[in-house]
DNA sequence: CATGTCATGTAATCCGTTACATGATTAC
DNA sequence: GTAATCATGTAACGGATTACATGACATG
């Protein structure tokens, strides 16, 4: 349940919206946990009836300000130090390097490379982003660089790591054209 | 679709039953896709249905042997080279980063390293497996070397992200106790 | 008064997890 | 004969995605 920790996160920083907080969540969260509006709605509600966070305010066009409630801020505090984070991580572009073997060399390779350049580009996506933002603010934001910095290493690792297997095709390719059965 | 492409390509190496295709998918695929048991015979027979897939041979115990067919396999090659891979990476652990302000700056500290802990103990797991492999063997497996060299770097750089995070820690925390408002 | 933005919600569907059910064959 | 392994399936539930629905308020 991690949209339901994200959002009593973004509300330990203080009272919004719910459309407040999709804003934020896209510009920020959806980068390792992403949400739909749909999802985000629902959850919020879920979480009021939890008493872990009240409707503190109402504005117009129905707008229901939400604060998060010492109950919420003990349920934050436990996710954060007790529960074991999941370590599953589901790679769909991973997956298909296992398969590579079924296509010609040129194509797994040029599969590889087209990887390295993606990351390449979300590389230098985060680069700018950490160029023309303000750090000082508020401490979500210094955290939050925290967590660029590791897309941005992360991005890195890939990019090199898929250049480098794009050379191993050769090398994996070879054994299929020397003598003893395939 | 990841999960029936996964089963294709498996499939496109050999014939094999929903119990022995289980079996390889704990041992390889499932590092970056993981599945049930359930999940995989509901997605076998959805695989037949669709003709991607042919019961080729009946064993004892109600085995069911399935062979890919040639449509398998050009469907399988169009995964390959002309999906786009989804870039979605959800990942809890790093969700809990953006929030650490919200901690004592020890627990912040504790967690980051506890963080890099799990990821040099990955990092050595799968070196591990390099180590103990024969990589002559087959296609999949020789292509599963470079899925491993990629988790081994993955590991790697998120253990060094997650020492310098925890260093990080002291020095984003330090503004707070200093003159200017909060 | 028309368009854009603010603002919240419901419904259908898909994928994944957990638990349960069932039974055949093999090995001791 | 009994325990382990082989082997496949169903059902309930929860989270995520997509599409649809609705309406208030602000701006020109």
């Amino acid at each position: 349940m991690s949209l339901r920790h994200g959002l009593l996160g973004l509300l330990a920083d203080g009272p919004a919206s719910g459309y407040d907080l999709l804003k934020i969540f896209d510009r920020s969260l959806a980068f390792v946990w992403p949400a739909t509006q749909s999802q985000l709605y629902g959850e919020l509600n879920r979480l009021a009836d939890d008493r872990l966070i009240v409707v503190s305010n109402e504005g117009p066009r129905r707008r229901k300000e939400y604060t998060i409630t010492p109950a919420g801020r003990t349920e934050l505090a436990r996710w954060l130090t007790d529960a074991e984070p999941d370590r599953i991580r589901r790679n769909d572009a991973m997956l298909r390097v296992f398969f590579l073997g079924t296509l010609q060399p040129e194509q797994a390779k040029a599969y590889l490379e087209r990887e390295a350049d993606v990351h390449e580009n979300f590389e230098h996506l985060l680069s700018d982003i950490v160029s023309e933002t303000d750090w000082e603010a508020r401490s979500f934001n210094r955290y939050g660089r925290l967590v660029i910095e590791s897309g941005i290493r992360y991005a890195h690792a890939q990019a090199e790591w898929a250049r480098w297997a794009a050379q191993q095709v050769d090398e994996l390719d070879a054994p299929r054209n020397r003598s003893h059965v395939s």
